[in-house]
DNA sequence: ATGACTAGCACGGCTAGA
């Protein structure tokens, strides 16, 4: 099994990218940020054509998240709120469409558009922090129900220095700074590895180019992209790819998918028949 | 210190991204 996170900054502007890009890697999953479309606008037949069903949580213009299945797609849920439901602040934080999750081939699939923050400074930077505080409480609701957990997103954070093109000079500033990175650790509680570091310890790998000061000319990029698994799939995970070609093309998204391989479900647990 | 680019909305110049 295969699953893939992809910002692709307007899923309208960039299909014709994704459906070749679908075409050329067939993953069995691929979720979507900031589609920034309204659930009734949304490309569900480019999709379908190629074998993909959507689960979509989208709204005009901004934010917006989908999952892309060739699997069949179980128990879509949307927004904080749909473990939360009695969590002051869920529902309200619900209203920018970041968050959805499903369940396929017995995994269920988180996909998250973290906010940006924008600056220290700025109450949109509150308003992560206090987003991913309500992240932890899902995550521990979510934990509850003991399913296999795959969370994947722009999570908008560079975790470590290695994560950035120059540590020294944006180590502490929006998306490097101490309390947003706390805040993702606290919902991560040991418990979801960032996948892509148990197959590569080096600094230089980025899913994310600046479009502006020509970053992707000259490499300068950040990790913020990632892939969270629970235990049980990290001891199934054979491989973690960041797709940076795709960022060479004409007219890209700023970010470039993110592949996690899984060997799932676990063959030794299953028979012949596929039945346990 | 700021802005650079890109997209959406709507057709001029904002907001928002990161």
């Amino acid at each position: 099994m295969r699953i893939a996170t992809w910002n692709v900054n307007s899923i309208r502007t960039r299909l014709d990218q994704v459906s070749s890009w679908l075409k050329a890697e067939d993953p069995d999953v691929l979720c979507l940020q900031e589609t920034k479309v309204a659930d009734e606008l949304f490309p569900h037949a480019a999709f379908e054509a190629l074998g993909y069903r959507a689960a979509i949580s989208g709204q005009k213009a901004y934010n917006g998240v989908a999952i892309l299945s060739r699997l069949p797609i179980d128990d879509v849920r949307v927004g904080f709120a749909a473990l939360l439901r009695d969590e002051p602040g869920a529902t309200e934080l619900g209203e920018q469409k970041r968050v959805i999750s499903a369940s396929i081939d017995g995994v269920r699939v988180l996909n998250l558009y973290v906010p940006n923050g924008s600056a220290l400074a700025s109450e949109k930077y509150a308003y992560k922090l206090h987003w991913l505080a309500c992240l932890r409480r899902y995550l521990e609701a979510q934990e509850r129900e003991g399913d296999p957990l795959a969370m994947v997103g722009d999570f908008n954070i560079a975790l470590e220095s290695r994560d950035i093109h120059d540590p020294e000079r944006l180590s502490g500033g929006i998306m490097a700074s101490d309390p947003e990175r706390q805040a993702l650790r606290a919902a991560l509680d040991g418990r979801l590895s960032d996948v892509f570091r148990v197959f590569e310890p080096e600094s230089g790998h980025w899913s994310w180019w600046d479009y502006r000061t020509g970053a992707w000319d000259r490499d300068r990029g950040w990790r913020i992209d990632h892939i969270y698994l629970c235990e049980q799939l990290l001891a199934c995970a054979t491989g973690c790819v960041i797709h940076k070609a795709v960022r060479g093309n004409q007219q890209p998204s700023d970010h470039v998918p993110v592949v996690v391989h899984l060997a799932w479900p676990p063959e030794s647990t299953q028979d012949d028949n596929g039945e346990w």
